[in-house]
DNA sequence: AATGGTTCCTGGACGC
DNA sequence: TGCGTCCAGGAACCAT
């Protein structure tokens, strides 16, 4: 499941391996992936060459010499796959687009919960004035927050919008519109190191607290970066998710039942919106 | 406006 | 062995 991690080693990959060239024939083997597309992908693709890339938070995009963008989201299962002319056999094959030099960028995504979109440029809302060139995001990043990562994320500012929320912690640290990059395992990763229970109000921890939980987050995000990013060689941008997480050592997600990796306590799991959270009882409060 | 729950989707894991 | 059920979750969407 890409969080933030792993949707930076695609677009690095990316930034490698596709920009500079031009779109050619696009073939979308599944309605469901461009399902938010107005018009017909290929109108919209064939012949714009790719100038750069972009990411905010889990939001991925290539820029287009048409001043558009291509909007990709990984959703739960994306890959992005650069392979030489028709290699992927796979029937979770979702959008085959050809390139100029022979090879074609593939979207593989088994849940089909991620997505193909070309959209507007608009001006970042989150870009300071004097910049020499506009800086722009697609239409669809609009409402999305700065990362932790970014160099221009403003910690302080999010700490007071995250204390301003009645609902629980867990919940605010995976809505995108306050802070973006942080999915389902590292929301718990963040919370055990910050000592943070998942179902705490959020307007009732300190904002030192809050402090804590932010820097856990982009403490845990930047180094499964550091192992994400050597994990995609020169043929293939290859990610599935898998590599930022599994190689590394979780410390409560997935871990129900088993001791504390800190003070050796059985580890539990409880579910509220939809989906499961881990917490150790002891060293979380 | 903020809040909290539901929904989409597929295949692996599991129980009988 | 095989079938049915549950589960995983990013983010849009909807009702309140």
């Amino acid at each position: 499941m890409p969080e933030l991690p792993e949707v930076e080693v695609v677009r690095r990959g990316l930034e490698d391996h596709v920009v500079g060239r031009t779109f050619g024939a696009v073939e979308v083997l599944h309605p469901r992936t461009v399902r938010s597309q107005q018009g017909h992908l290929v109108d919209f693709l064939g012949d714009a060459t790719v100038t750069a890339t972009g990411r905010r938070g889990k939001f991925l995009w290539l820029d287009l010499s048409t001043g558009k963008k291509l909007h990709v989201h990984l959703g739960m299962s994306g890959q992005m796959l650069v392979t030489e002319r028709g290699q992927v056999k796979s029937n979770h094959l979702r959008i085959r687009a050809e390139l100029d030099d022979g090879a074609d960028l593939n979207f593989l995504d088994q849940r089909t919960f991620g997505q193909w979109t070309v959209v507007d440029a608009i001006p970042d809302p989150f870009a300071s004035g004097g910049a020499p060139v506009a800086q722009t995001v697609p239409q669809t990043v609009a409402h999305i927050a700065q990362d932790p990562l970014d160099p221009a994320w403003e910690k302080e500012a999010c700490i007071r919008k995250m204390k301003g929320r009645r609902s629980e912690i867990k919940r605010v640290l995976l809505d995108q519109t306050v802070v973006s990059g942080i999915g389902n395992i590292y929301a718990d990763e963040a919370l055990f190191v910050a000592g943070v229970r998942p179902r705490r109000r959020a307007s009732a921890l300190s904002q030192a607290a809050i402090g804590r939980i932010l820097d856990a987050a982009a403490d845990v995000m930047s180094r499964a970066l550091e192992q994400g990013g050597t994990s995609f060689d020169s043929l293939y941008v290859n990610v599935n998710g898998a590599s930022g997480y599994f190689s590394r050592s979780l410390m409560v997600y997935g871990r129900e039942s088993q001791p504390c990796l800190v003070c050796g306590i059985s580890i539990k799991r409880i579910t509220f919106m939809g989906r499961s959270s881990h917490y150790c009882p002891r060293c979380q409060l």
